[in-house]
Formats: structure tokens, sequence, C-alpha cells
DNA sequence: GGACACATGTAACTAGTTACATGATTTG
DNA sequence: CAAATCATGTAACTAGTTACATGTGTCC
């Protein structure tokens, strides 16, 4: 439930229209919490019928008229109350590692390049940060107000700051294992979370290859479309080995 | 679509149950891409039906009984698949930012205590993934896929480091903030959301306190301007200051 | 008067959350 | 055999996404 809050936020910054709302979106305040413009109309409808803003404009409801909004006693009350409620960190969910840690399983093919790309935007937001601390927060800006965008700016940089390491760093381990395995090219199939005994030789033949580096994006079966039935006599993949020693934590498994 | 993804990769490295992916997606694969027990029986369920997955128990469809899934090759295809398909970031939103953001708009009491906490939450998780590389990821483990999943560990303790520093930074600066308020105490009495004299005024009683609260002691900096709130007898319909001198990015406004 | 940017909105969908229902197995 | 726990599931809801509809003002 924070949408509501982030508009009453942006409102009390500066009244605004729905459009407006929606192009701070997509900068400022949309840099750590991110809106579509249907989400916003449709959340200053309710704030609307909530009584926490209201709409400045007399009366011209048609349709392509800009209606522009501003923030209640009431809204800036619910913000106040919002602000100083607890509240636990939402359990993150990051797709980039989760195919990481699919690529340790299937193996890594493809995936360097879109780590490539991350890394870029990454980057560009990073400049993008930094350009906006040394335009808006020179030395002396320290009214309270000030230090607390500021901080929340730093946040931004920081995190950006972390990614950037961070996928340099993958992208580096990446390059290493693409040597060493050209290095022990077809003599093993580099297999550890469980044992695997031939079973499934087109297992190996994804991981090894995927070692390899070899990218390639239409082994897959259909994405979508009508899946046939199972494939019936088709082997699954192999059992988990007997002595299923797993690693634990988010870069491997808990036992 | 990261979820039946999420779910492949788990029952590749093991075959399980719900209640046991479960289990595992609040250690494990969880602290990358949580999931809700309701959210993985369904999910099943879909990759059943499409024949991503299938049972291992032979047939037993009674309720309480448990029902173990392993991968079928299809699945693992479009695990493959999904891997090497690029994927855009998604855009964040983290509510703790916001809050701050909204802190410098309403007055920021309160959040310090949630700060706090927040910083005994990440430490821990800190710790407990520092903890899961010692064991788990002694040096020579070196396999591809050890390498692999050693580099998402890897982004949970510098992600949580990040964490820890920002909101280690930030409580210093909010008790820096409090105590140049101290300084100015006497002055002026209102506080927070308490400040509010009326509908009209309660923006500019509070946009003027923590103009009001501005640091000027420890930290040589030179006073600090005068950009407070709006200025002298600003109604709520009224814009911000005509210089318009907002500034912008995650930690302010654009113009 | 057609193209286009501006501005607001509807509808349908997907993903995630919260609350609760129900049967099976263990254990005191 | 009652209670706790294991295990699977249904239902209703909230939040976010995608696609498209419709009107207004401007500029050429």
């Amino acid at each position: 439930m924070s949408l509501p809050h982030a508009i009453l936020t942006a409102l009390l910054e500066k009244p605004s229209s729905g459009l407006e709302l929606t192009r701070r979106f997509d900068k400022s305040i949309g840099y750590f919490w991110s809106a579509t413009h249907q989400q916003i109309y449709r959340e200053l409808g309710k704030l609307e019928a909530e009584g926490l803003i209201r709409a400045l404009t007399a009366e011209q409801p048609a349709r392509g008229q800009k209606k522009a909004y501003e923030v209640l006693p009431a809204g800036r009350a619910e913000l106040v109350r919002w602000t100083s409620t607890a509240q636990d960190p939402k359990p993150m969910r990051d797709a980039l590692l989760l195919r990481l840690r699919a690529a340790a399983v299937v193996g890594a093919g493809g995936l360097e390049v879109d780590l490539r790309r991350h890394l870029e935007l990454h980057e560009r937001q990073l400049a993008e940060y930094r350009e906006i601390e040394r335009r808006d927060f020179p030395p002396g800006r320290d009214a309270p107000d000030d230090r607390l965008r500021h901080l929340v700016l730093r946040a931004g940089i920081d995190l950006e700051t972390f990614w950037t390491g961070w996928l340099g760093h993958a992208l580096a381990e990446f390059t290493q294992i693409a040597e060493s395995a050209q290095d022990t090219e077809g003599a093993q199939g580099t297999k550890g979370a469980q044992g695997m005994k031939g079973a499934d030789d087109a297992r190996i033949a994804e991981s090894t290859e995927s070692a390899e580096n070899a990218v390639r994006g239409e082994v897959a079966g259909p994405p979508d479309g009508e899946r046939a039935g199972p494939p019936e006599g088709a082997a699954p993949t192999e059992p988990p080995g007997p002595g299923g020693a797993e690693p634990d934590g988010p870069g491997s498994e808990g036992a």
C-alpha cells in the first residue's frame, strides 16, 4: 500500500495533474517507486473519493481536459501516519539473480550478453544519479529536508554502484569459466550439486556446451502455444543422488 | 513471469513436494525470489498441466497426501530458453526510500526507530549470508556451477552490505539533524505533524520548521540558503516558490 | 482537415497476498 | 482419542500490467 503515499508525497511537493504526475514518476520519485499512468489515474480517483486530495480546477470534467490535484489536510495526516508506521521490508525478487541460479543448473548459455547489457544500464543510471547529485546537492545545502533527499539519492547511487561492481565481477567470472572450460574441453561434464550418473546425456551436453560459452536461444521447446501432452516415454532428469550434500543459501540449496 | 522458472530451478536441484518447495523458498531460492505456499501450489498445478513437470508419486491424489514433482525435459528446455532470453530489469519499488522522501516533506517523526530496526534486520541477514559463504564456499570450490552459485551469494552479501552501510549513514544523519534541531529549540516549539495550526497553515508551518532546523554546527557548512518551503502566506493551492528551483532525482523533485 | 501530441480514462489480465478449509500422520 | 503438525488446497482480494478508447488543442 505505498502507491497512494507516493502520490501524496508527489502532490505535496507540487500539485499536479495525472499526466504531470506520470512524467514525474518516470524520474524523480519513480526512481524508487515506479507507477504507470493507469495506476496513477485510478489512485487519484480513489484518493479524491476518500477526501485525501481534491481537484483544483473548478469543474470541467471533460475527457481531454487537464485536471490538477492538491493534497488536503486529511491526506497530509495520512502521509504522516504512514511515514511513521513501522513496516517490514518486502522480500526481494530479482529475476537476474534467479536466472544466474538457474544457469548454475542448466548452463549459462546466452546469459552473459544480458549481463553485459544490464551492466550498461546500471552504469548509465549511476552516471545520471551522480550528475543529479553534482547539480542539486552542492556542499552547503544542508537544511533537514535537503539532507533527507540527499540521503535518498545516496541510496540510489550506492545501489547502482553495487550493481555495476557486482556485474563487473560476474562478467569476469564468466570469462574465467569459459577459459577453464576450454582447457578441459571434452574431458568432463562439470556438475557438482548432486552426483549425476549418465541417465540424461542431454543435460551434460547442455552444461558442457554452456561452459564452453556457446550461445543459443533455440534449444528450447515451445515457450507457449499448446504444449502437446507430456512426452510419454521421456525420461525425466535424473533422480537426486543419494549423497545429496547440498549447500545452502542464496547461491545454493539448503539441506 | 519468473515464479514458474524459480520452481523449475528448485525442482531441478531436487525434486520436491509443494511443502518442501515452500520451505526451500523460505531460504535459499527465496532469498532472491520469495513465494508463498499458495503461489507454489497453484504454479505446480499449472506446470503439471503444461507438461513441464510431473508428479512422482504413482497415484494418490488424496488431500493430505504428499506429492513430489520432478522436471520433465520440456521443463528443462523452457528453463534454458528463459535463462538465455534478454529481460529488462524491473523498475524498483522500495517503500523505505519512499518514506524517507515523504519525511523530507512532512517531517521525519518516528521514522528513525524503524530505520534502526531495518538496520538490525539487514545486519542479521548479512551475518547469515556470511556464515553460508564460510560453510559452503571454501576456497577451492570452483566448478562452474559452484562459481555461479557463489556469485549469487556474493550479490546477496554485497546488497546487505550496501543496506547496512547506507542505513548506518542515514541514522548518523538523523542524529545530526536532531542535534541541530536542539540548537534552535526554543525559537519554536512546533514539532512534526503536530505543528498544524489549521488546514491552510499546516504545510507552511512544517516546511518552515524544517528550514529553521537547518544545521550550522559541526559540519563546516556555509549558512544555509533561504530555500524553504512556500513563502509567506501560501495557500495549499499554490505551487512552490516562483523560482521553481526544485532539485531533481531520486532524492528530490524535477521541475 | 489531417496528423500529432496532450490528457484522461476503461477493460481485461497477470501476479501476489490473506484468510481459511480439509484430510493425513504423528504423539502424548 | 485429542491435539498438534504435516500437507494440500479453495476463495476472495489487492496491486500492477497491457492494450486500447476517446476527447482536446495545435500546427501545418
